[in-house]
DNA sequence: CTTGGCTATGCAACGAGTTGCATATCAAGA
DNA sequence: TCTTGATATGCAACTCGTTGCATAGCCAAG
């Protein structure tokens, strides 16, 4: 039920098409929600058919209608429903932690490259959020005193920041792990 | 597919039933996957059936029999060649992350309560978590010399701990914010 | 003595999420 | 010129995961 959600704070945001929607899924939003384009279309529908959106189709010359879509007063409602309903505290799925542990039964040093991809895919986008936060926050290019939608933004991003720098401190550990028991030597 | 590759792991660490599984789903294993004892049992026996696992089952008096399952060799050679397929680096999904950015469309102070709960709930987890790292690996009632499969549950572990500090730290932070845009006085 | 919780397995129905494919236009680069 | 990639939407089939329910005996607390 949380992609409905998630949908509807980002179209209260900022109204737009599925595509931009996907788009933005990739970027800020999905820094803590993750969906494909396909979800994202059929959901949409589904909310727009229980009324908790409204489109609008801006035909275009020789392509398929854009349809930007907008919340209405339903979905603001719905919203604001779910938001005073308690949810269960997350359970964390992390399969490269299954695989450390199935490394008991293989070659623990067999995983170090893995886990070395992993690091610097965290890396990647610790530096991505880090500019983000620069570029929007708490840089020169920032915009001057923030609204409440903004500071929780910020909150959010400072989540996603401090969840990076958590996992790249617990794959070095990781890494050291598996150096101290095939007995090679970590590299740099 | 890493339900079944978990479960591979936690077989071979001890060969079990499904409610076994689904109690060690709610605990050691679960904290990095969960599943519910009915995913749990349907997958059981898809991979008993795709010749994985044998079950060896223990009649008892006027109950069902008990099916204990072990890991066959396919399963191991199962296990071994995910180890060696790269998986994606994980996404996040955090669903008290959406409530926070929607929390810009409602009362942020309404929020306040549902996050202290959450808090509560990643104190007691890392309690738990602590307790186990001390009976287990650190504390005076830990075996001597760990072998490789309890230095890497460990290593897990201790991601688990540095996850749950991280969000602690986090929902503080978040609090703090939600106290600020409400003008309420953060309480201890 | 009854209620609730634990052990133990399982079906049925549903909802969530992924993967592969299909369509169609346009612009930039090889 | 041909290919690649971005824009933009969507179907079909599938797997994954959750929820509600059912069975059935055991034991402990109120």
């Amino acid at each position: 039920m949380a992609l409905e959600h998630a949908i509807l704070v980002s179209l209260l945001e900022q109204p737009g098409t599925g595509y931009e929607l996907a788009r933005r899924f990739d970027r800020s939003i999905g820094y803590f929600w993750t969906a494909t384009h396909q979800q994202i279309y059929r959901v949409l529908k589904r909310m727009e058919s229980d009324g908790l959106l409204a489109v609008r189709g801006l035909p275009q010359q020789s392509r398929p209608d854009k349809k930007v879509y907008s919340v209405m007063d339903a979905g603001r409602a719905a919203l604001a429903q779910w938001l005073h309903e308690p949810i269960e505290p997350e359970s964390i799925r992390h399969e490269l932690a299954v695989k450390i542990r199935g490394a008991a039964f293989d070659d623990p040093s067999a995983l170090i490259r893995e886990v070395e991809r992993h690091r610097k895919a965290h890396s990647d986008r610790l530096a991505h959020y880090l500019a983000g936060e620069q570029r929007d926050f708490t840089g020169p290019t920032a915009p001057g005193p923030l609204d409440a939608g903004q500071e929780l933004q910020h909150v959010v991003l400072r989540g996603g920041i401090a969840y990076e720098r958590m996992t790249i401190a617990w794959l070095d550990d990781v890494l050291a792990t598996l150096h101290r028991l095939s007995g090679t030597q970590p590299r740099d």
